[in-house]
DNA sequence: TGCTGAACCC
């Protein structure tokens, strides 16, 4: 029962609260070193993988590797937890590859690549989960060029030595759709090409994760007639699929595109639900096709039909089509309504939208809200002095210019 | 017992 709780995130407390039961019972039978991971599982949200560590030690299995590598992998995914989980992880008496992939991903997920790749590069054994540990580090981290060369060197590695078939290390689903991405993200067109011929001839095409690393990767590089042919072939389209072809609409101004696919995801009602990751895409849609009005209604479509409560990335897009369009008076109203401060971004959209129509006004106010933002920021500074100099406000172009 | 995708300004 606590082994099929801890199978899903939502249930983790029933799981726990099962292995609290059978603590406190002394009839019902010991934990055993098969529940431990199970339970340790069950820790990830609510920080208690201490107090199980307590338990591990007072049954006696703390010796166990599969209850050492479900430590590791428990404490690291606890927020400022890494230096229990390297504890734990240099205190281990076999190190299998299971948990020096744990403890790579687990530096990987704080974004520390170094300890990762140092890591990485200790072990003696490598299978393929552990390259894919270390690409999806480098690619969740954004260090894309970095998992590209890794990627490249895992494929030499595979193809070089023997023949191609019967080797050893060559890249699975998990490893393209890393891959993928990477490709997408710096627009690299040919290995994302090769990569999909890779897939084709491997015959691992079934996989909806790898289905929509293929339209993304084709979206951001401008192939939105691959994306969608791979997009359409899909058998089971889900969220994310949906989220990735609107999204590669949007990117490329495809204003109308992108709201057909919406329309046509709000059609299939039964099989999926617009989240607010698919927001931001209709948004950033209306945006780019200057269509303020319908921008409006979708925003309101969401909170109302959908009840998404609206994220800093929605305001940011409503207020760079209002801005974009000139509405500035409209602009500042959304952005007084927020219910979080503005951040970056959203004086950043306002500010291009009044470089656009001439505002040198608000550009000055919005310019000083990015300056008192991130004071060592450069950029923003020699924003503000143009502005002044547009303005002929001379003596401030000084001062401003002073600061940089 | 380990590794997977999408998102706002320029």
């Amino acid at each position: 029962m606590i082994t099929a709780y801890a199978s899903h995130p939502t249930t983790h407390p029933s799981a726990l609260e099962l292995f609290r039961h059978m603590l406190r019972f002394p009839t019902t039978p010991r934990p055993n070193h098969f529940i431990f991971p199970h339970v340790l599982k069950s820790c990830y949200e609510s920080r208690s993988t201490g107090l199980v560590h307590a338990q591990i030690i007072k049954s006696g299995f703390e010796q166990y590797p599969v209850v050492q590598t479900a430590l590791v992998d428990s404490y690291s995914r606890v927020l400022g937890g890494l230096r229990c989980t390297r504890m734990v992880f240099d205190e281990l008496f076999e190190r299998n590859v299971v948990c020096f992939i744990t403890m790579v991903s687990g530096y990987a997920r704080v974004g520390d690549v170094d300890n990762a790749l140092r890591l990485f590069n200790e072990m003696e054994e490598r299978d393929v989960p552990c390259w894919n540990a270390l690409i999806a580090g480098c690619t969740q981290n954004g260090l894309f060029n970095q998992g590209i060369e890794l990627f490249r060197r895992m494929v030499g590695v595979a193809f070089d030595r023997e023949g191609e078939g019967q080797c050893k290390n060559k890249p699975n689903q998990v490893t393209v759709v890393c891959a993928l991405s990477a490709c997408g993200h710096t627009g690299m067109l040919q290995l994302g090409r090769w990569i999909h011929g890779y897939i084709y001839k491997s015959g691992f095409m079934l996989n909806s994760f790898v289905s929509n690393a293929l339209v993304d990767m084709y979206g951001k590089c401008g192939r939105l007639g691959q994306a969608r042919k791979v997009f359409e072939i899909n058998p089971e389209k889900g969220l994310t699929s949906w989220n990735s072809m609107i999204n590669s609409l949007a990117l490329h101004r495809r204003s109308d595109g992108s709201i057909a696919i919406f329309e046509e995801m709000v059609e299939h009602a039964s099989s999926v639900r617009p989240d607010e990751v698919t927001f931001i895409g209709l948004l950033n849609a209306c945006t780019h096709g200057g269509l303020v009005d319908q921008g409006y209604y979708y925003f309101e479509m969401m909170i109302r039909e959908y009840g998404i409560e609206p994220q800093i990335e929605h305001y940011g897009c409503l207020i760079d089509l209002l801005g974009r369009a000139g509405r500035f008076d409209e602009a500042i109203e959304v952005v007084k309504g927020m219910s979080m401060e503005p951040d970056e971004v959203v004086w950043g959209s306002l500010l291009n939208g009044c470089k656009v129509h001439g505002r040198n006004d608000l550009a000055e106010f919005t310019a000083k809200k990015l300056v008192e933002f991130d004071p060592h920021n450069g950029g923003y500074g020699i924003m503000l002095a143009n502005i002044y100099g547009e303005l002929g406000k001379w003596d401030e172009v000084f001062e401003a210019e002073k600061d940089l």
